[in-house]
DNA sequence: AGCAGACGTGGAAACGTTTACAAGGCCTCG
DNA sequence: CGAGGCCTTGTAAACGTTTCCACGTCTGCT
């Protein structure tokens, strides 16, 4: 088998013209015994049909493309699953591409232009006007898995972080935590805003349990553990003013990593968790149920985002005209070890 | 802008034929003027060539396939992020197949006939003769990260799994340790396989060191954990035949999943790490770095491996009659907490 | 029986590129 | 001064498909 089998090879040995035997192969007009003879013919020869010619003649390319500022973060991965999950169904191809900052992003879109993907499934950790300009630019449709400007005229799915920060806040005093820090992401990234706002916003009913708040450099658990130490020394760990009245006893960290820094420099600055000091964490990663002690979080829906968004450009794909649609996820609380009530029963 | 601008609108635009617009654009022999006038024209237009009539016609879509069996897996994400970063500079771009078992990496080799792709990196879980078979057969190079039979004719980077199976348990016996298990992943696997003799070829120089072994049903958190229990249940965990001369003091997991699992078992036995029990995980994923305590892993140079394994892709499509090569990447030892030796100073 | 319509078929164009080939112009060298 | 060679250019074919159009044939209805 020295070269491929075209059509034109399939036409030949079926003895018909290559339109009869195109729509012999895709189920158009053809009569019983072409169909017969053309199947016959293609199987004998292999044939299976090229999909740059194709893509060329149809202009779709059956492919789709993913991009994420770090798939080293776990909750893209998942987003990654379960878009491939849904788009290999009518067929889509996916590819990746890993985005280190905002230039990269806009080449990438630009990129668009070589029409070799049919549609785009964004994630991008700082949103700009000039993001938002050149995704509505963009020569194919592109899903937002994002917070974007109102009115973007975008499609969307995000998720309400601000509130998954409140829903955590809650459950910690729910619990009986008295002075609650949070780490933060970074503040010039989408999610870092909303989530600091979402700290914010608790202020007025928690009074005097809103405790400071902290921006790590990066959503990592170095940085985690870096921005930790300086609030615990700063606030009341053991060893440092001593856990009086102000001392932080409950932590929320706007992501699973960050609260894992967390949890490491609780250990080494010798507080326990959760008697001493209860951490909630975001995304609700694998991360969170492995680790010890399990890390209560607050899952932002990275699975059904990535469900979602995939949906989304589908549905645009198959109708262009549809109205922008934004979808929204909401979070959900998974209480774990990490937040166990200092004296409350064992439950595992 | 409505429409996407075509070679032909820019050679119109320049007042020249479009070969002559195909050549200046491509550096290929040209007037400086022509070059000049086509390259304004094609500014002036916003001009991207086609990525897929450029593929047609040059019989390359510089698009390569990464396929591994779980993409869920960190060791594979790791991978891929080398894989990516080395491809994209000669301009690939790359797609990601998530083949659930065998027959779907059958499915996608076969795929590749269509054409959407100049090359794949395929590391499959369970290696058959018939998908040896397959990767020969295949219309596009394929590169395999994993162990193939001798003289596959195939390109290949594979670590040696086997003796990092060894070196951890030297890492064992020399910290103190006195009795050692191995919890390993499934035996139909070729990593599994692998380990699995690594395990075995210690028995020798172990004498009465060397424990029992345990396959997994799965590379994965849960099924490490059911293994462990059942390994720490017959041998001699404290509450079972107590910590007699015949107890487990350390246990060799084919993986870090494992490796968790193992902890989160040993933990539920009231069972310390690694005072009472020593724990060593494989692959060195961030899990390993991240875990409570650290877990001390036998890296096996996931992300070499996928660089190593883009480096071989590229050599093959520049030059296809190269002879094909394997690469191995040497395991190597991480120590961290989970080992440390019972009596030993307090090293963190 | 005649005609409209349906249906199957083949020829050819088209998608947007690259490239083989031939031809023209100019320069250089004999 | 003429011939040969190089450089540039344009025409046209090609990559492998799908699809428009026109043409025939057959069916069924009036």
């Amino acid at each position: 088998m020295k070269q491929r089998a075209t059509i034109t090879d399939v036409a030949r040995r079926a003895g018909v013209s290559v339109a009869s035997a195109s729509r012999a192969l895709n189920g158009l007009s053809a009569s019983a015994a072409t169909v017969e003879r053309v199947r016959t013919a293609a199987g004998d020869l292999g044939y299976i049909p090229d999909a740059t010619a194709r893509a060329l003649k149809m202009g779709r390319t059956l492919q789709l493309s993913f991009a994420v500022d770090d798939i080293g973060n776990p909750v893209y991965v998942e987003m990654m699953k379960a878009v491939q999950s849904v788009v290999t169904v009518p067929g889509y191809r996916l590819m990746i591409s890993s985005t280190g900052d905002a230039d990269d992003t806009i080449d990438l879109l630009r990129s668009l232009s070589k029409g070799y993907a049919d549609g785009m499934i964004l994630s991008p950790l700082r949103v700009t006007d000039r993001l938002v300009e050149e995704v509505r630019a963009a020569p194919v449709p592109v899903v937002v898995i994002g917070r974007l400007p109102e009115g973007s005229g975008v499609d969307t799915v995000m998720t309400d972080s601000a509130r998954g920060v409140g829903i955590a806040v809650d459950h910690l005093v729910e619990t009986g935590r008295r002075r609650i820090g949070f780490v933060n992401g970074p503040l010039d990234t989408t999610p870092g805003r909303a989530r600091q706002h979402g700290f914010e916003a608790t202020a007025e009913r928690l009074g005097d349990r809103h405790g400071p708040a902290v921006a790590a450099a990066d959503f990592t658990v170095a940085a985690g553990y870096d921005a930790a130490r300086t609030l615990l020394a700063g606030h009341g760990a053991p060893g440092g003013t001593g856990p009086g009245p102000h001392a932080l006893d409950a932590v929320v960290a706007a992501n699973d990593l960050l609260a894992i820094g967390v949890m490491h420099a609780a250990h080494d600055a010798g507080v326990r968790v959760p008697d001493d000091l209860a951490v909630v964490g975001m995304d609700d990663t694998e991360l969170a149920r492995v680790f010890q002690p399990s890390l209560t979080s607050v899952s932002l829906g990275s699975g059904e985002r990535g469900t979602r968004a995939a949906e989304l450009l589908l549905a645009r794909l198959a109708d262009p005209q549809r109205e922008a649609t934004t979808v929204v996820v909401p979070p959900a609380l998974h209480v774990r070890h990490s937040t166990r009530p200092p004296h409350g029963r064992d439950t595992p």
